[in-house]
DNA sequence: ATGTTCATATTCACCAATAAGCACTTCTTT
DNA sequence: AAAGAAGTGCTTATTGGTGAATATGAACAT
């Protein structure tokens, strides 16, 4: 299980560093894609082949199925960990997701996420202030 | 079942105790999260498995979904007791707790909560001053 | 009261994780 | 062939997490 947030930044050349405590869990080589609400997406091997799964379920009938589609397998590329630690992200993904310098890290179960620092925590305090949206959702999931 | 209420200090590197009556209910190893009113949560990990295998059913397509997923298990940690009963407490989840020195831990029921001492005191002042309508909101449940 | 035990507080030293800089290779472009 | 860009790997310094040692204080028994 994916859980946590961290914050680390990228090296001149575009390196990352994956977080200890997330290492285990998305394996040696993994997948990292465009993701939604303009951060990145990761997941493990397993993960990844769970959801190109699920997309293929979806109908090429559909225009809005093939754009989701399109959207992440074009956006995807297999990243691998190096024995410090670190894993590149290519050029185009750093930019899909805003990512320059500082970057914040975090796990989200089956995926993990990267964010740009700064709109990280824009959109993390945006969110956590709707308090009462959180409570209710708590509610229907029975906490 | 998790009851009482416990007042202790961070170290300098930001480990607590975890009150002696509480550790055998919560378990060596348990999972702190950002909670609600400026609080963190804590699990056992058996509350927490449970919490865990719901989030996963929420559909990756919802925005709303995504929004509550992330609050939780970006917030999330999972903490691991010593040999002299401390835990660590990440940064992020210190602040988001605005726990500085001084923290009051409570038992409620399932959980534990971490609190800052102020707040914690202003909170309850506040509260059970109010006692009669908890009282009447007891009704509600048949005590 | 005295000694004993247990829970907690505090400090220090060590080790692992990370940050940052640099050198080297490979590939592309000119 | 030379210069530049991009990718890879190494080395060093720093930070922060972990464990050990010790001190304090409360609860309890004698």
């Amino acid at each position: 299980m994916l859980i946590g947030e961290y914050e680390h930044s990228l090296d001149t050349k575009g390196r990352l560093i994956m977080p200890a405590k997330l290492r285990e869990d998305i394996g040696e080589k993994f997948v990292i894609t465009k993701g939604l609400d303009g951060c990145l997406f990761g997941f493990s091997q397993k993960e990844w082949a769970n959801f190109e799964e699920k997309l293929k379920t979806l109908p090429l009938t559909q225009k809005n199925a093939r754009n989701f589609v399109r959207f992440f397998l074009s956006g995807a590329m297999e990243c691998e960990i190096d024995k410090q630690g670190r894993f590149l992200i290519a050029s185009n993904l750093r930019e899909a997701g805003s990512l320059e310098k500082e970057v914040v890290i975090i796990g989200v179960g089956t995926r993990i996420e990267l964010w740009n620092k700064e709109k990280w925590h824009e959109y993390s305090k945006q969110e956590s202030s709707s308090a009462d949206e959180i409570a209710e959702n708590m509610d229907m999931i029975g906490i």
